[in-house]
DNA sequence: ACAATTGTACGAATGCTTTCGTAAAAAGAA
DNA sequence: TTCTTTTTACGAAAGCATTCGTACAATTGT
């Protein structure tokens, strides 16, 4: 049984996966190039990540060829989601409404953005009407 | 000159702070008392984190009686606004819009305050049409 | 006064993340 | 083939957070 755990990654971890994530299957020179542009990093210390990560199945590797190919074995929004409700949790004591609050007052929305977040809104009170029946 | 870094609280840190912004000034044994319900702490543990944190600046002491007062020296709102910051770039690269939907989308959030939302997002739109003039 | 309790200070052990040096295998170039 | 480059594997060092043992000072109770 290989094991399934709902693991946390760490900053390090992430700031990987989001490579993974957005440009998909690939070796560890890409990803260190990736990771090197963003702050001076050695060949071996991601290669040592990333064959942690594959021990805690993070991500999976196809070992076909020599150069490994390595990809994320979680998706972005499951990641995203279990952090973000931990993150709820600790910081801000589970009010998503406050996170909300903060989250929209201090960062640039479009417009667009805002539409989209009240259509959202819509269909919340929707649904909260409909599950009384 | 007191070093005034805007560091970044470890979990516990955090778990600390919550219980110090909740309850106000306090001392060791409470804290203690307080972080032993959520998880078994010993006293000297958190009697170490608390000097830890006060020589970061995390928070201050009042050293009168024998037994010091510790008190929040951040408040919970800067600090909710710095983790915010940084999670929102490590997490959702940046777009508060995904968080957003994240959050709503999946915590229950009552009519009540999903109405508070609506006010504020008005209020957005209001403060960006009158930016442009 | 003296013992027990409560408190602070501090160093060290543990555990985890991150970084890096080095060895050895595989592939490519001359 | 032989030398160089690229790659994996692995162990160990360094750094940090957390926990805990112990010493010792201040206070309280008898």
């Amino acid at each position: 049984m290989e094991n399934n755990a709902p693991l946390k990654p760490t900053d390090t971890e992430l700031e990987i996966l989001q490579i993974l994530w957005q440009h998909g299957p690939s070796t560890v020179r890409f990803v260190n190039e990736e990771q090197s542009k963003l702050k001076e990093t050695g060949y071996t210390t991601t290669l040592k990540l990333l064959q942690i990560m594959h021990e805690k199945n993070l991500v999976s590797r196809d070992e076909e060829a020599r150069s490994h190919i390595y990809q994320a074995a979680v998706t972005e929004e499951e990641t995203q989601q279990r952090l973000l409700d931990r993150f709820l949790d600790t910081t801000f004591r589970g009010s998503a409404m406050k996170l909300v609050m903060q989250a929209l007052g201090n960062h640039r929305t479009t417009p667009d953005e805002l539409d989209q977040i009240r259509h959202l809104l819509k269909k919340l009170e929707d649904d909260s009407s409909n599950a009384a029946s």
